[in-house]
DNA sequence: TGAGAAGTCACCCGATTAATCACAAAAAGG
DNA sequence: CCTTTTTGTGATTAATCGGGTGACTTCTCA
Protein backbone atom coordinates (compact mmCIF):
# COMPACT_ATOMS: atom_id res chain seq x y z
CA UNK A 1 0.00 0.00 0.00
CA UNK A 2 2.76 2.39 0.50
CA UNK A 3 6.30 1.06 -0.52
CA UNK A 4 7.37 2.21 -4.16
CA UNK A 5 10.95 1.68 -4.91
CA UNK A 6 10.83 4.46 -7.46
CA UNK A 7 10.91 6.61 -4.28
CA UNK A 8 14.13 8.53 -2.85
CA UNK A 9 15.85 6.38 -0.39
CA UNK A 10 15.61 8.82 1.97
CA UNK A 11 12.06 8.83 2.19
CA UNK A 12 11.44 5.19 1.99
CA UNK A 13 13.54 4.32 4.71
CA UNK A 14 11.99 7.16 6.90
CA UNK A 15 8.58 5.50 6.16
CA UNK A 16 9.83 1.90 7.40
CA UNK A 17 11.98 3.39 10.51
CA UNK A 18 8.14 5.27 11.28
CA UNK A 19 6.87 1.60 10.65
CA UNK A 20 8.59 0.76 12.90
CA UNK A 21 7.34 2.48 15.93
CA UNK A 22 9.60 5.66 15.56
CA UNK A 23 8.37 8.90 15.73
CA UNK A 24 8.88 11.29 12.05
CA UNK A 25 11.47 12.86 13.85
CA UNK A 26 13.16 10.07 15.04
CA UNK A 27 13.05 8.57 11.44
CA UNK A 28 14.16 11.28 9.95
CA UNK A 29 16.78 12.45 11.92
CA UNK A 30 18.37 8.43 12.02
CA UNK A 31 18.70 8.90 8.26
CA UNK A 32 19.91 11.93 8.50
CA UNK A 33 22.62 10.84 10.83
CA UNK A 34 22.95 7.28 8.54
CA UNK A 35 24.49 9.64 5.99
CA UNK A 36 26.37 11.76 7.86
CA UNK A 37 27.81 9.19 10.47
CA UNK A 38 28.02 12.13 12.97
CA UNK A 39 26.81 15.13 13.81
CA UNK A 40 25.46 17.76 15.50
CA UNK A 41 22.00 19.39 15.74
CA UNK A 42 22.16 21.97 13.45
CA UNK A 43 24.03 19.25 10.81
CA UNK A 44 21.20 17.57 11.34
CA UNK A 45 18.42 19.83 11.30
CA UNK A 46 19.75 20.97 8.37
CA UNK A 47 20.31 18.10 6.00
CA UNK A 48 16.87 16.65 7.62
CA UNK A 49 13.56 18.70 7.70
CA UNK A 50 13.65 18.10 11.41
CA UNK A 51 13.57 21.62 13.56
CA UNK A 52 16.59 22.65 15.22
CA UNK A 53 15.43 22.44 18.77
CA UNK A 54 13.78 18.94 18.45
CA UNK A 55 16.44 17.06 17.17
CA UNK A 56 17.17 16.73 20.56
CA UNK A 57 13.96 14.90 21.61
CA UNK A 58 14.74 12.97 18.35
CA UNK A 59 18.16 11.60 19.08
CA UNK A 60 16.63 11.03 23.00
CA UNK A 61 14.41 8.78 21.35
CA UNK A 62 17.13 6.96 18.98
CA UNK A 63 19.06 6.43 22.26
CA UNK A 64 16.46 4.91 23.85
CA UNK A 65 16.41 2.38 21.19
CA UNK A 66 20.65 2.23 21.37
CA UNK A 67 20.54 3.23 17.96
CA UNK A 68 22.71 6.35 18.85
CA UNK A 69 25.03 7.65 21.23
CA UNK A 70 25.35 10.91 22.35
CA UNK A 71 28.47 12.82 23.09
CA UNK A 72 28.23 15.26 26.15
CA UNK A 73 29.84 18.49 25.04
CA UNK A 74 28.88 21.51 23.76
CA UNK A 75 27.74 21.34 20.92
CA UNK A 76 26.72 17.73 21.46
CA UNK A 77 27.26 15.19 18.82
CA UNK A 78 25.33 12.35 17.66
CA UNK A 79 26.73 8.96 16.72
CA UNK A 80 24.92 6.12 15.16
CA UNK A 81 25.46 2.60 14.53
CA UNK A 82 25.90 1.02 11.22
CA UNK A 83 22.96 0.48 9.35
CA UNK A 84 23.27 -3.20 8.78
CA UNK A 85 23.81 -3.36 12.81
CA UNK A 86 20.01 -1.04 12.98
CA UNK A 87 18.68 -3.34 10.85
CA UNK A 88 20.21 -6.54 12.29
CA UNK A 89 18.72 -5.06 15.09
CA UNK A 90 15.33 -4.44 14.20
CA UNK A 91 14.80 -7.70 13.04
CA UNK A 92 15.86 -9.25 16.21
CA UNK A 93 13.49 -6.73 18.08
CA UNK A 94 10.65 -8.19 15.57
CA UNK A 95 11.02 -12.03 15.77
CA UNK A 96 11.00 -11.71 19.49
CA UNK A 97 7.75 -9.82 19.51
CA UNK A 98 6.50 -12.39 16.77
CA UNK A 99 7.68 -15.25 18.80
CA UNK A 100 5.70 -13.87 21.95
CA UNK A 101 2.61 -13.32 19.85
CA UNK A 102 2.88 -16.75 18.61
CA UNK A 103 3.22 -18.20 22.43
CA UNK A 104 0.32 -15.87 23.73
CA UNK A 105 -1.92 -16.53 20.69
CA UNK A 106 -1.11 -20.58 21.64
CA UNK A 107 -2.21 -20.13 25.14
CA UNK A 108 -5.70 -19.12 23.76
CA UNK A 109 -7.65 -21.29 21.80
CA UNK A 110 -10.16 -22.74 24.33
CA UNK A 111 -13.19 -22.75 22.34
CA UNK A 112 -13.74 -25.13 19.87
CA UNK A 113 -14.52 -24.34 17.11
CA UNK A 114 -16.13 -26.69 14.38
CA UNK A 115 -16.40 -25.94 10.43
CA UNK A 116 -19.05 -23.82 9.45
CA UNK A 117 -21.79 -25.80 7.01
CA UNK A 118 -23.70 -22.55 6.06
CA UNK A 119 -22.08 -19.14 4.89
CA UNK A 120 -20.07 -17.60 2.62
CA UNK A 121 -16.77 -16.05 3.52
CA UNK A 122 -15.40 -13.09 1.27
CA UNK A 123 -11.58 -12.07 1.11
CA UNK A 124 -10.36 -9.15 -0.39
CA UNK A 125 -6.74 -8.61 -2.30
CA UNK A 126 -4.33 -10.70 -3.77
CA UNK A 127 -1.91 -11.54 -0.57
CA UNK A 128 -5.05 -12.52 1.58
CA UNK A 129 -6.34 -14.81 -1.29
CA UNK A 130 -3.33 -16.43 -1.59
CA UNK A 131 -3.02 -16.87 1.83
CA UNK A 132 -6.11 -18.70 1.72
CA UNK A 133 -5.25 -20.73 -0.92
CA UNK A 134 -2.34 -21.97 0.76
CA UNK A 135 -3.98 -22.53 4.05
CA UNK A 136 -6.14 -25.00 1.88
CA UNK A 137 -3.90 -26.53 0.67
CA UNK A 138 -1.79 -27.46 3.65
CA UNK A 139 -5.45 -28.53 5.51
CA UNK A 140 -6.30 -30.88 2.18
CA UNK A 141 -6.01 -34.29 3.36
CA UNK A 142 -7.37 -36.73 0.16
CA UNK A 143 -7.97 -34.14 -3.20
CA UNK A 144 -6.86 -31.09 -4.56
CA UNK A 145 -9.14 -29.53 -7.63
CA UNK A 146 -7.25 -26.53 -8.60
CA UNK A 147 -8.01 -24.27 -11.87
CA UNK A 148 -5.87 -20.76 -11.62
CA UNK A 149 -4.79 -18.17 -14.34
CA UNK A 150 -1.17 -18.85 -15.18
CA UNK A 151 -0.11 -15.29 -13.49
CA UNK A 152 -1.78 -16.63 -10.28
CA UNK A 153 0.39 -19.92 -9.92
CA UNK A 154 3.53 -18.51 -8.39
CA UNK A 155 5.80 -20.59 -6.79
CA UNK A 156 4.87 -21.05 -2.60
CA UNK A 157 1.31 -22.41 -4.43
CA UNK A 158 3.87 -25.27 -6.41
CA UNK A 159 5.08 -25.50 -3.31
CA UNK A 160 2.20 -25.97 -1.17
CA UNK A 161 1.39 -28.41 -4.09
CA UNK A 162 4.09 -30.68 -4.34
CA UNK A 163 4.36 -31.05 -0.50
CA UNK A 164 0.46 -31.90 -0.51
CA UNK A 165 1.67 -34.33 -3.25
CA UNK A 166 4.27 -36.00 -1.00
CA UNK A 167 1.44 -36.32 1.51
CA UNK A 168 -0.30 -38.28 -0.56
CA UNK A 169 -2.76 -35.96 -1.74
CA UNK A 170 -4.16 -36.38 -5.19
CA UNK A 171 -4.10 -33.20 -7.39
CA UNK A 172 -5.88 -32.16 -10.43
CA UNK A 173 -4.45 -28.63 -12.12
CA UNK A 174 -6.49 -27.22 -14.72
CA UNK A 175 -5.83 -23.31 -16.60
CA UNK A 176 -2.30 -23.71 -17.30
CA UNK A 177 -0.70 -23.56 -20.93
CA UNK A 178 1.19 -26.71 -22.13
CA UNK A 179 4.56 -25.69 -21.68
CA UNK A 180 3.80 -24.52 -18.52
CA UNK A 181 2.27 -27.93 -17.72
CA UNK A 182 5.55 -29.91 -17.97
CA UNK A 183 7.16 -28.13 -15.73
CA UNK A 184 4.87 -28.68 -12.93
CA UNK A 185 4.99 -32.15 -13.56
CA UNK A 186 8.71 -32.37 -12.99
CA UNK A 187 8.00 -30.48 -9.29
CA UNK A 188 4.50 -32.19 -8.66
CA UNK A 189 4.76 -35.73 -10.55
CA UNK A 190 1.36 -36.74 -9.15
CA UNK A 191 -0.77 -33.83 -10.48
CA UNK A 192 -3.03 -34.65 -13.37
CA UNK A 193 -3.60 -31.94 -15.82
CA UNK A 194 -7.24 -31.80 -17.33
CA UNK A 195 -7.96 -28.95 -19.41
CA UNK A 196 -10.78 -26.08 -18.73
CA UNK A 197 -13.77 -26.48 -21.47
CA UNK A 198 -14.21 -22.56 -21.05
CA UNK A 199 -11.66 -20.38 -22.69
CA UNK A 200 -10.31 -19.78 -18.96
CA UNK A 201 -7.95 -16.60 -19.42
CA UNK A 202 -10.77 -14.80 -21.11
CA UNK A 203 -12.86 -13.88 -18.12
CA UNK A 204 -12.09 -11.78 -15.38
CA UNK A 205 -11.85 -15.11 -12.92
CA UNK A 206 -9.00 -15.74 -10.80
CA UNK A 207 -9.02 -19.34 -9.58
CA UNK A 208 -11.60 -21.56 -8.74
CA UNK A 209 -10.67 -24.36 -6.31
CA UNK A 210 -12.38 -27.42 -4.15
CA UNK A 211 -10.91 -28.81 -1.12
CA UNK A 212 -11.51 -32.63 -0.26
CA UNK A 213 -15.13 -31.89 -1.77
CA UNK A 214 -15.91 -29.89 0.93
CA UNK A 215 -14.13 -26.56 0.87
CA UNK A 216 -14.74 -24.16 -2.10
CA UNK A 217 -12.80 -20.81 -3.37
CA UNK A 218 -13.38 -19.00 -6.18
CA UNK A 219 -12.04 -15.56 -6.99
CA UNK A 220 -12.50 -12.65 -9.61
CA UNK A 221 -9.92 -10.50 -11.06
CA UNK A 222 -12.27 -7.11 -9.92
CA UNK A 223 -11.18 -4.87 -12.30
CA UNK A 224 -10.69 -7.15 -15.59
CA UNK A 225 -8.34 -9.23 -16.83
CA UNK A 226 -5.97 -6.64 -18.11
CA UNK A 227 -3.01 -4.38 -16.21
CA UNK A 228 -5.17 -4.74 -13.13
CA UNK A 229 -3.35 -8.38 -12.56
CA UNK A 230 -0.24 -6.57 -11.20
CA UNK A 231 -2.53 -4.48 -8.95
CA UNK A 232 -2.62 -6.89 -5.67
CA UNK A 233 -5.79 -5.29 -4.26
CA UNK A 234 -7.73 -6.75 -8.02
CA UNK A 235 -8.23 -9.98 -6.99
CA UNK A 236 -11.28 -11.00 -4.03
CA UNK A 237 -12.65 -14.30 -3.84
CA UNK A 238 -15.42 -16.18 -1.80
CA UNK A 239 -15.13 -19.52 -0.48
CA UNK A 240 -17.49 -21.92 2.03
CA UNK A 241 -16.83 -25.17 3.82
CA UNK A 242 -18.94 -27.81 4.72
CA UNK A 243 -20.93 -30.62 2.65
CA UNK A 244 -24.19 -28.88 2.41
CA UNK A 245 -22.46 -25.54 2.20
CA UNK A 246 -24.16 -24.01 -0.57
CA UNK A 247 -20.97 -22.61 -2.87
CA UNK A 248 -19.34 -26.09 -2.30
CA UNK A 249 -22.36 -27.91 -3.46
CA UNK A 250 -22.71 -25.34 -6.58
CA UNK A 251 -19.16 -26.14 -7.53
CA UNK A 252 -19.17 -29.30 -6.29
CA UNK A 253 -21.48 -30.19 -9.30
CA UNK A 254 -19.21 -27.57 -11.95
CA UNK A 255 -16.31 -29.12 -11.18
CA UNK A 256 -17.56 -32.98 -11.63
CA UNK A 257 -18.95 -31.60 -14.75
CA UNK A 258 -15.77 -30.35 -15.78
CA UNK A 259 -13.64 -33.42 -14.63
CA UNK A 260 -16.50 -35.90 -16.12
CA UNK A 261 -16.15 -34.09 -19.87
CA UNK A 262 -12.48 -32.83 -20.18
CA UNK A 263 -9.61 -34.46 -21.98
CA UNK A 264 -7.47 -35.96 -19.75
CA UNK A 265 -3.44 -35.45 -20.18
CA UNK B 1 9.38 -2.08 28.26
CA UNK B 2 6.61 -4.03 28.31
CA UNK B 3 6.53 -8.16 27.47
CA UNK B 4 5.52 -9.44 31.16
CA UNK B 5 5.55 -13.25 30.79
CA UNK B 6 3.06 -13.89 33.60
CA UNK B 7 0.47 -11.87 32.03
CA UNK B 8 -2.50 -13.36 30.73
CA UNK B 9 -1.95 -14.28 27.05
CA UNK B 10 -4.66 -12.00 25.92
CA UNK B 11 -2.93 -8.59 26.78
CA UNK B 12 -0.12 -9.90 25.92
CA UNK B 13 -1.33 -10.70 22.56
CA UNK B 14 -3.62 -7.55 22.42
CA UNK B 15 0.23 -5.89 23.10
CA UNK B 16 2.29 -7.31 20.38
CA UNK B 17 -0.69 -7.00 17.84
CA UNK B 18 -0.92 -3.48 18.46
CA UNK B 19 2.73 -2.99 18.29
CA UNK B 20 3.01 -4.49 14.75
CA UNK B 21 0.47 -1.55 13.74
CA UNK B 22 -2.89 -2.47 14.49
CA UNK B 23 -5.48 -0.37 16.32
CA UNK B 24 -6.37 -1.58 20.00
CA UNK B 25 -10.04 -2.16 19.26
CA UNK B 26 -8.76 -4.29 16.03
CA UNK B 27 -6.26 -6.24 18.40
CA UNK B 28 -8.83 -7.10 20.88
CA UNK B 29 -11.56 -7.92 18.34
CA UNK B 30 -8.43 -10.29 16.59
CA UNK B 31 -7.83 -11.61 19.73
CA UNK B 32 -11.90 -12.43 20.66
CA UNK B 33 -11.91 -14.13 17.51
CA UNK B 34 -8.85 -16.36 17.93
CA UNK B 35 -10.62 -18.10 20.47
CA UNK B 36 -13.63 -18.02 19.20
CA UNK B 37 -12.88 -19.09 16.01
CA UNK B 38 -16.18 -17.85 14.05
CA UNK B 39 -18.55 -15.23 15.80
CA UNK B 40 -20.94 -12.07 15.40
CA UNK B 41 -20.22 -8.42 16.16
CA UNK B 42 -21.86 -9.28 19.36
CA UNK B 43 -20.08 -12.31 20.47
CA UNK B 44 -16.94 -10.64 19.63
CA UNK B 45 -18.22 -7.41 21.98
CA UNK B 46 -18.91 -10.00 24.88
CA UNK B 47 -15.83 -11.76 25.23
CA UNK B 48 -13.26 -9.01 24.34
CA UNK B 49 -14.09 -5.14 25.46
CA UNK B 50 -14.81 -3.83 22.53
CA UNK B 51 -18.22 -2.06 22.07
CA UNK B 52 -20.13 -3.56 19.76
CA UNK B 53 -21.08 -0.84 17.31
CA UNK B 54 -16.94 -0.69 16.94
CA UNK B 55 -16.36 -4.23 16.34
CA UNK B 56 -17.14 -3.18 12.50
CA UNK B 57 -14.34 -0.70 12.00
CA UNK B 58 -12.39 -3.66 14.03
CA UNK B 59 -12.99 -6.28 11.44
CA UNK B 60 -12.77 -4.14 8.30
CA UNK B 61 -9.28 -2.94 9.71
CA UNK B 62 -8.28 -6.87 10.10
CA UNK B 63 -10.19 -7.64 6.18
CA UNK B 64 -7.91 -4.90 4.77
CA UNK B 65 -4.87 -7.46 6.53
CA UNK B 66 -6.16 -10.37 5.43
CA UNK B 67 -6.54 -11.28 8.72
CA UNK B 68 -10.50 -11.77 9.02
CA UNK B 69 -12.83 -12.83 6.30
CA UNK B 70 -16.44 -11.84 6.55
CA UNK B 71 -19.68 -13.26 5.74
CA UNK B 72 -22.46 -11.16 4.47
CA UNK B 73 -25.59 -11.92 6.18
CA UNK B 74 -27.20 -10.75 8.88
CA UNK B 75 -25.89 -10.90 11.62
CA UNK B 76 -22.44 -10.60 9.71
CA UNK B 77 -20.32 -13.21 10.88
CA UNK B 78 -16.48 -13.07 11.26
CA UNK B 79 -14.08 -15.81 10.22
CA UNK B 80 -10.20 -15.46 11.51
CA UNK B 81 -7.26 -17.13 9.74
CA UNK B 82 -5.44 -19.55 11.79
CA UNK B 83 -3.35 -17.86 14.65
CA UNK B 84 -0.38 -19.73 13.05
CA UNK B 85 -0.96 -18.17 9.50
CA UNK B 86 -1.19 -15.02 11.00
CA UNK B 87 2.24 -15.13 12.66
CA UNK B 88 3.41 -16.39 9.60
CA UNK B 89 2.00 -13.19 7.77
CA UNK B 90 3.24 -10.98 10.48
CA UNK B 91 6.73 -12.05 9.88
CA UNK B 92 6.96 -12.52 6.21
CA UNK B 93 5.23 -8.65 6.23
CA UNK B 94 8.08 -7.84 8.78
CA UNK B 95 10.75 -9.16 6.60
CA UNK B 96 9.49 -7.79 3.35
CA UNK B 97 9.74 -4.51 5.61
CA UNK B 98 13.16 -4.94 6.95
CA UNK B 99 14.62 -5.63 3.87
CA UNK B 100 12.94 -2.39 1.93
CA UNK B 101 14.80 -0.23 4.70
CA UNK B 102 18.27 -2.04 4.55
CA UNK B 103 18.18 -1.50 0.94
CA UNK B 104 17.12 2.19 1.43
CA UNK B 105 19.70 2.84 4.03
CA UNK B 106 21.99 1.15 1.86
CA UNK B 107 21.33 3.98 -0.97
CA UNK B 108 22.51 6.70 0.96
CA UNK B 109 25.96 6.44 2.86
CA UNK B 110 27.41 9.35 0.37
CA UNK B 111 29.32 11.24 3.33
CA UNK B 112 32.20 9.36 4.24
CA UNK B 113 32.95 9.33 7.86
CA UNK B 114 36.50 9.19 9.61
CA UNK B 115 36.87 7.44 13.05
CA UNK B 116 36.51 10.30 15.62
CA UNK B 117 39.65 10.89 17.53
CA UNK B 118 38.21 12.94 20.31
CA UNK B 119 35.10 12.74 22.28
CA UNK B 120 33.31 10.18 24.75
CA UNK B 121 29.98 8.47 23.61
CA UNK B 122 27.40 7.35 25.99
CA UNK B 123 25.41 4.14 25.78
CA UNK B 124 22.13 3.68 28.15
CA UNK B 125 20.40 -0.19 28.50
CA UNK B 126 21.96 -4.04 28.49
CA UNK B 127 20.99 -4.31 24.97
CA UNK B 128 22.34 -1.60 23.09
CA UNK B 129 26.21 -2.14 25.38
CA UNK B 130 25.92 -5.32 24.25
CA UNK B 131 25.28 -4.24 20.81
CA UNK B 132 27.95 -2.07 20.70
CA UNK B 133 30.35 -4.78 22.46
CA UNK B 134 29.40 -7.03 19.36
CA UNK B 135 30.13 -4.41 17.11
CA UNK B 136 33.49 -3.52 18.06
CA UNK B 137 34.20 -7.25 18.58
CA UNK B 138 33.77 -7.80 15.04
CA UNK B 139 35.50 -4.58 13.67
CA UNK B 140 38.59 -5.94 15.58
CA UNK B 141 41.91 -7.09 13.52
CA UNK B 142 44.87 -7.65 16.18
CA UNK B 143 43.54 -7.55 19.81
CA UNK B 144 40.60 -8.02 22.37
CA UNK B 145 41.08 -7.57 25.49
CA UNK B 146 37.99 -7.54 27.41
CA UNK B 147 37.37 -7.78 31.17
CA UNK B 148 33.77 -8.54 32.42
CA UNK B 149 31.68 -9.48 35.80
CA UNK B 150 30.46 -13.33 34.37
CA UNK B 151 26.76 -12.60 34.19
CA UNK B 152 27.33 -10.39 31.36
CA UNK B 153 29.56 -12.74 29.55
CA UNK B 154 26.38 -14.15 27.51
CA UNK B 155 26.53 -16.41 24.34
CA UNK B 156 26.33 -14.11 21.76
CA UNK B 157 29.50 -12.24 23.34
CA UNK B 158 30.91 -15.65 23.17
CA UNK B 159 30.22 -16.55 19.78
CA UNK B 160 31.47 -13.03 18.53
CA UNK B 161 34.78 -13.78 20.55
CA UNK B 162 35.29 -17.16 19.24
CA UNK B 163 34.16 -16.03 15.39
CA UNK B 164 37.33 -13.00 16.47
CA UNK B 165 39.43 -15.58 16.83
CA UNK B 166 39.45 -17.57 14.27
CA UNK B 167 40.11 -14.82 12.11
CA UNK B 168 43.60 -14.56 14.44
CA UNK B 169 42.43 -12.04 16.45
CA UNK B 170 44.45 -12.24 19.99
CA UNK B 171 41.79 -12.36 22.57
CA UNK B 172 42.62 -11.78 26.55
CA UNK B 173 39.97 -12.50 28.61
CA UNK B 174 39.67 -11.48 32.80
CA UNK B 175 36.77 -11.34 35.17
CA UNK B 176 35.40 -14.57 34.92
CA UNK B 177 35.97 -17.62 37.51
CA UNK B 178 38.54 -20.55 36.61
CA UNK B 179 35.28 -23.06 36.58
CA UNK B 180 34.22 -21.15 33.68
CA UNK B 181 37.46 -20.18 32.38
CA UNK B 182 38.27 -24.12 31.32
CA UNK B 183 34.53 -24.14 29.24
CA UNK B 184 35.71 -20.56 27.61
CA UNK B 185 39.41 -22.04 26.70
CA UNK B 186 37.00 -24.98 24.42
CA UNK B 187 34.96 -22.58 22.96
CA UNK B 188 37.93 -20.05 22.33
CA UNK B 189 40.70 -21.69 22.00
CA UNK B 190 43.03 -19.00 21.18
CA UNK B 191 41.77 -17.03 24.50
CA UNK B 192 44.51 -16.04 26.77
CA UNK B 193 43.04 -15.69 30.46
CA UNK B 194 44.55 -12.95 32.86
CA UNK B 195 44.26 -12.03 36.09
CA UNK B 196 42.23 -8.99 37.85
CA UNK B 197 43.89 -6.97 39.71
CA UNK B 198 40.80 -5.72 41.79
CA UNK B 199 38.06 -7.51 43.21
CA UNK B 200 36.27 -7.01 39.96
CA UNK B 201 32.69 -8.42 41.36
CA UNK B 202 32.87 -6.93 44.22
CA UNK B 203 32.76 -2.89 42.31
CA UNK B 204 29.98 -1.77 40.49
CA UNK B 205 31.96 -2.24 37.27
CA UNK B 206 30.05 -4.12 34.28
CA UNK B 207 32.79 -4.61 31.48
CA UNK B 208 36.07 -2.85 29.90
CA UNK B 209 37.51 -3.50 26.56
CA UNK B 210 39.98 -2.42 24.70
CA UNK B 211 39.96 -3.33 20.92
CA UNK B 212 43.27 -2.76 18.31
CA UNK B 213 44.53 -0.18 21.24
CA UNK B 214 42.48 2.27 19.83
CA UNK B 215 38.92 1.25 20.88
CA UNK B 216 38.10 1.08 24.18
CA UNK B 217 34.33 0.67 26.03
CA UNK B 218 33.46 0.91 29.64
CA UNK B 219 30.08 0.10 31.05
CA UNK B 220 28.61 0.43 34.95
CA UNK B 221 26.14 -1.06 37.09
CA UNK B 222 24.34 2.18 37.85
CA UNK B 223 21.91 0.45 40.62
CA UNK B 224 25.17 -1.22 42.14
CA UNK B 225 26.02 -5.16 41.36
CA UNK B 226 22.40 -6.73 43.11
CA UNK B 227 19.35 -7.38 41.98
CA UNK B 228 19.66 -4.82 39.25
CA UNK B 229 22.10 -6.98 37.41
CA UNK B 230 18.49 -8.39 35.71
CA UNK B 231 17.27 -5.60 35.29
CA UNK B 232 18.09 -4.78 31.47
CA UNK B 233 18.14 -0.75 32.23
CA UNK B 234 21.11 -0.75 34.58
CA UNK B 235 23.84 -0.78 32.38
CA UNK B 236 25.47 2.34 31.20
CA UNK B 237 28.74 2.72 28.95
CA UNK B 238 30.82 4.84 27.47
CA UNK B 239 33.38 4.53 24.95
CA UNK B 240 35.65 6.46 22.60
CA UNK B 241 37.59 5.37 19.34
CA UNK B 242 41.04 7.15 18.10
CA UNK B 243 44.92 6.55 19.36
CA UNK B 244 44.85 9.98 20.85
CA UNK B 245 41.13 9.89 22.19
CA UNK B 246 41.61 10.35 25.90
CA UNK B 247 38.97 7.34 27.17
CA UNK B 248 41.45 5.20 24.94
CA UNK B 249 44.72 6.92 26.59
CA UNK B 250 43.83 5.77 29.90
CA UNK B 251 42.38 2.71 29.68
CA UNK B 252 45.24 1.80 27.70
CA UNK B 253 47.20 2.89 30.65
CA UNK B 254 45.07 0.86 32.81
CA UNK B 255 45.15 -2.76 30.82
CA UNK B 256 49.03 -2.11 29.75
CA UNK B 257 50.12 -2.25 33.43
CA UNK B 258 46.67 -4.74 34.19
CA UNK B 259 48.62 -7.13 31.69
CA UNK B 260 51.67 -6.76 32.82
CA UNK B 261 51.76 -6.82 36.16
CA UNK B 262 49.16 -9.58 36.35
CA UNK B 263 49.94 -13.19 36.51
CA UNK B 264 49.49 -14.92 33.30
CA UNK B 265 47.15 -18.13 33.12
C1' DT C 1 -47.10 -5.01 13.17
C1' DG C 2 -44.15 -4.25 16.91
C1' DA C 3 -40.02 -5.32 19.78
C1' DG C 4 -35.51 -6.13 19.75
C1' DA C 5 -31.32 -6.84 17.53
C1' DA C 6 -27.98 -5.43 13.84
C1' DG C 7 -25.62 -2.15 11.29
C1' DT C 8 -24.23 2.68 10.08
C1' DC C 9 -23.00 7.29 11.16
C1' DA C 10 -21.73 11.21 13.52
C1' DC C 11 -19.86 13.29 17.32
C1' DC C 12 -17.02 14.13 21.55
C1' DC C 13 -12.96 14.05 24.13
C1' DG C 14 -8.50 12.95 25.54
C1' DA C 15 -3.81 11.79 24.20
C1' DT C 16 -0.23 12.17 21.21
C1' DT C 17 2.79 14.71 18.32
C1' DA C 18 4.29 17.86 14.94
C1' DA C 19 5.58 22.58 14.93
C1' DT C 20 6.81 27.21 16.77
C1' DC C 21 8.53 30.26 20.12
C1' DA C 22 10.72 32.14 24.14
C1' DC C 23 14.51 32.11 27.01
C1' DA C 24 18.71 30.85 29.54
C1' DA C 25 23.27 29.00 29.28
C1' DA C 26 27.38 28.57 26.88
C1' DA C 27 30.92 29.51 23.13
C1' DA C 28 33.16 32.38 20.17
C1' DG C 29 35.34 36.51 18.91
C1' DG C 30 36.79 40.94 19.13
C1' DC D 1 35.59 41.68 29.52
C1' DC D 2 31.78 42.43 26.98
C1' DT D 3 29.05 41.42 22.83
C1' DT D 4 27.18 38.37 19.67
C1' DT D 5 26.09 34.05 18.12
C1' DT D 6 25.17 29.44 18.94
C1' DT D 7 23.25 25.83 21.72
C1' DG D 8 20.16 23.51 24.77
C1' DT D 9 15.68 23.29 27.41
C1' DG D 10 11.14 24.12 28.27
C1' DA D 11 6.60 25.91 27.41
C1' DT D 12 2.95 26.47 24.18
C1' DT D 13 -0.09 25.84 20.33
C1' DA D 14 -2.38 23.41 16.66
C1' DA D 15 -3.80 19.48 14.53
C1' DT D 16 -4.38 14.75 14.05
C1' DC D 17 -5.76 10.21 15.60
C1' DG D 18 -8.13 6.91 18.13
C1' DG D 19 -10.96 5.35 21.79
C1' DG D 20 -15.52 5.81 23.58
C1' DT D 21 -20.64 6.84 23.29
C1' DG D 22 -25.06 7.47 21.53
C1' DA D 23 -28.50 8.49 17.92
C1' DC D 24 -30.78 6.65 14.11
C1' DT D 25 -32.05 3.39 10.28
C1' DT D 26 -32.65 -1.17 8.85
C1' DC D 27 -33.49 -5.77 9.39
C1' DT D 28 -35.26 -10.07 11.57
C1' DC D 29 -38.45 -12.66 13.87
C1' DA D 30 -42.32 -13.48 16.81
Amino acid sequence: MSSNPSKEPETAATEQLERFGLSTYAARTFVALASLGTGTARDVSQVSEVPRTRVYDAVDELHEWGLVDVQQSSPKEFWVISTETACRRFERDFQHRADTLRTALGELEPAEQQAEQRGVWTVNGRAAVTDRTLEFFTTAEEEIVYMTIENLLTEDLIDALSEADERGVSIKLAGVSSDVQEQIQEEIPGATMFESLWVWSDTSAGRLMMIDGRKTLVSALVNGEGASVSDPRSETAIWGEGETNSLVVVLKAIFTWQLDSAEWD
